[in-house]
DNA sequence: GAGACAATGTGCACGTGTTCACAAGGTGAC
DNA sequence: GTCACCTTGTGAACACGTGCACATTGTCTC
């Protein structure tokens, strides 16, 4: 039978599908055969009702009594994500950055392989990085053809970003990771997701001065801005 | 009359504070005075009505018929998320990704100085990556009373990453942002937050593959396993 | 083959987040 | 001072996400 491939899933969901990949994986590693809601929920750090209903959206995939198998269940996360294939991707910005995300293993074990790395400095054009010529940004339509490259990374600063992805679209690419701390726009059809890294030491921030207060602490930041 | 600083605001407007910021920013250097919610809210990419929403739980700061005025809101934001002082930080790991981070402008112009760079490779501690001396993990806990570092970034593979997460919460650290693939387990009252690279490409393909299907395409990752 | 046991799958209630629509309130022209 | 106009701030309805609690259904022992 056919999986019911469910129909919907969250986007909620679809977020934790791929923790519960790495952990299985790693599972898949130590020989284990089966897993049981509440030890994914453990090695994952969610909630294990959690787990089940959006192992669900999956299809029923557990074994009453017994719990999971790990080997079947990773196929079918694997292939709920499109990872059954390789999706080459393509990094703009042969920066620090850039080069990072190039070295990062992270990115090949699981289905990413860099296949190409494009600048638009001349200096760097020509040369090599982790084995990979960089090419310039205006070869970025044929680097994109030839190599079928489905995933955009862009990983330069924020003035240049809007143009890139513009030349991204073009060049056929389909959906794009954006580095770069500013909002892009991009047609109906490609995705987009964005990573601010400065974002999330805001976001402790704020944590960080929330905590404090609860705990009666004097604010340093008292109201002394006027207004007008 | 003092602020009502928002008793609590909601997590989904607290990661959007941090893009108003950016872009009122922006605005402030273009010279603006003021601004409405909803060309906010189209620079920012978000609807108005939330935009609107979510500046609400920080006090009545607009002038109706008028909008925002761009000092002042900028001010408040700023106190809100509390970015009214630096936070320095350290990078735990001089691979590239650390040095990608160490080099990135974002962190101190948004008021996240590096202030120590940290390694346990004897090779790479002593010498200098943009102007900071890199220290042994060893002198972790120095490093940090030191320099009065409030924030730990891990930036190293996910074998050791818990820990260095123990050690930075022992060196008296109660915010960490992680990048190692992995699940940390933290105290209460430490504050973590984890950025993993890999699943936002995952995330892409899951939207690749679900958009390809939509639009009636052959799924090419048919059900090929056997069950046992 | 029957019964004890174990873990899934899900109905339901609750909390959080989003969006609409509009009253409230401020500005500026005359 | 009055009026037309503009934009905020928010009530209310809806959508989404979470977690409990338990019936369901499979396994394994004897």
């Amino acid at each position: 039978m056919a999986p019911p491939s469910g129909r919907t899933i969250p986007d909620a969901t679809v977020a934790r599908l791929p923790i519960y990949q790495r952990v299985l994986g790693e599972l898949q590693d130590r020989g284990a055969a089966t897993v049981s809601s509440e030890d994914l929920a453990e090695l994952s750090g969610v909630n294990a009702a959690k787990v089940r209903k959006d192992l669900s959206f999956l299809g029923s995939y557990g074994i009453r009594g017994v719990g999971y198998e790990v080997d079947y269940l990773l196929f079918q996360i694997r292939n709920a994500l499109g990872l059954t294939q390789q999706w080459p991707v393509v990094i703009v910005g042969v920066g620090n950055l850039g080069r990072a995300l190039a070295d990062y293993a992270g990115f090949t074990s699981r289905g990413f392989p860099v296949a190409a790395l494009v600048d638009d400095d001349p200096a760097k054009v020509g040369t090599e990085h982790v084995g990979i010529v960089i090419r310039a940004l205006s070869e970025l339509r044929d680097v994109v053809r030839d190599l079928d490259v489905a995933i955009g990374v862009i990983a330069i600063p924020a003035s240049g970003a809007q143009r890139v992805a513009d030349l991204l679209v073009e060049a056929g690419v389909s959906s794009i990771l954006n580095f770069a701390p500013t909002v892009l726009s991009v047609p109906d059809g490609v995705n987009l997701r964005q990573v601010d890294l400065a974002v999330e030491l805001q976001i402790l921030s704020f944590h960080r001065r929330h905590r404090n207060r609860e705990r009666g602490a004097v604010d340093p930041a008292a109201e002394s801005n006027p207004r007008r």
